[in-house]
DNA sequence: CGAGTAATTGAAGTTTATCAACACACGTGG
DNA sequence: CCACGTGTGTTGATAAACTTCAATTACTCG
């Protein structure tokens, strides 16, 4: 398998009708806990969106209706300061949640960076489902705990490491989540250009850019075009990333 | 009042039979939905322990068998790197929940910054109550969600906001959970070191020290011995810490 | 009041940002 | 299918911010 050939799953295909069965994200969305009769609830108030890659579907500020899961693609969350610098406080990707019962405003930037499919929620509805379902209640209730944990893990990288360990972190990331097994190899596609990179990183695009070039000097990635990564040596990544204690939770 | 006279309260005396109706975080706390059949469930498994200042309460990766809010005093939930870089990844004020349902090992250190009293729970025995009393589960969840938008919204600190504005977000923060209005002014105590203070915001102590004696010279702030602060203008500190959009939700 | 810790300040060094030029990929149209 | 143009990525030189190492001063507590 060549880098190339690396893309992302576009398999699921929707429409009216489609069974929650056949959802991709079945197992890890808000709705992984649920019983079919509580499905069957959800189901009532869900509808598909498609969303174009590049496009933004909240800003920070704005009313926000909706709650969804993301079903397919790969999307961000950030904030805008006023004088332009802009900080990625979450890459959303299949299964995660956006919005929040309670709240009627977006506090962060949404943006879809590869085609997007989500399964949508009017917010009002899922709030009521939330009151008599308490297996969602208690999933989504997981999904905040894990978010929290994550974004928390995200302000040591933030706080406390260096450029090359930053990228590094965040290659790891992408490869955990979205890598191909291939011969030992973990192989995928950057979903974002270097300048989200580095929104994501709090560095520049040139930094960011020069630590990809010396951690493909150093042999510790290998790309092919502007986004396929190839990462011969996981462990390595993740000694580069300073996450270390012995390589813990690879996979 | 001259700012040495600025203590943090330490008014609650709790005891065997001490009443939750008396508990001055009733109203903010995980139980503050909860009616009073409620309240008796939660009350049958909470003691209050006191924690001195500088103990830790617990280690990352130690088997955590209770959960608790803080009732009083202030700690600090960080992280350790191997090579000793710390970044402190949350504040824990009067009112903030820590541990988590469902999980049995510490993730960060947690430790005691001033004396500490923690309402505390076994772990599994509210376990249970959560999955039997919404009110609770309904109140952590709104909880979780908030901690999730500080933690997010402190990762924007960490990636992009210089060292000057790192300190006064954090002197603003403070101001807010714990100063006291005085004519127009705030005046709070520094729960924290210098160091301490490094550790949160991703800076060295040396840095932090200069800016804070920057923000002094230019009349941002006023000192009283090592921990007295006195912010005679909130918004002029809130522009200094970046956070603008016209001085949001002061207070 | 004195000892010891915490905080401040200074000088030099390192890392990252900024400004600027250039190269490469990828889609478009010839 | 190749040439071309535009946006994306890379690299270099310089500047700025922050860290590090070191010395001094100021609190606080016994």
């Amino acid at each position: 398998m060549t880098l190339s050939q690396i893309k992302f799953d576009r398999t699921f295909r929707h429409g009216p009708g489609v069974e929650c069965g056949e959802c991709p994200i079945r197992t890890r969305a808000v709705c992984s806990l649920c019983e079919p009769h509580e499905l069957n609830a959800l189901d009532g108030i869900k509808s598909y969106r498609e969303i174009p890659a590049g496009k933004r579907l909240y800003e920070a500020g704005e009313p926000m209706e909706h709650v969804a899961s993301v079903v397919l693609g790969v999307g961000t969350l950030s904030r805008t300061l006023e004088d332009g610098r802009r900080q990625m406080v979450g890459l959303l990707l299949p299964s995660d949640f956006i919005g929040r019962p309670g709240r009627a405003e977006a506090l962060y930037d949404v943006e879809a960076l590869t085609d997007l499919t989500v399964c949508r929620f009017e917010r009002k509805g899922f709030e009521r489902i939330l009151g008599s379902t308490p297996n969602v209640a208690t999933r989504l209730l997981q999904m905040t705990l894990d978010e929290l944990d994550s974004a928390r893990d995200w302000a040591v990288v933030l706080g406390r490491k260096s450029a090359r360990e930053r990228v590094a972190s965040f290659l790891l990331i992408l490869a955990r989540r979205l890598g191909r097994q291939s011969g030992g190899e973990m192989l995928f596609q950057l979903p974002v250009t270097r300048e989200a990179m580095a929104d994501y990183l709090g560095l520049t695009l040139e930094t960011t850019s020069r630590q990809m070039s010396a951690l493909r000097r150093d042999g510790v990635i290998a790309t092919e075009g502007r986004s396929a990564v190839r990462v011969p040596d996981l462990i390595r990544l993740a000694e580069e990333a300073g996450d270390d204690s012995d390589g813990v939770a690879l996979v």
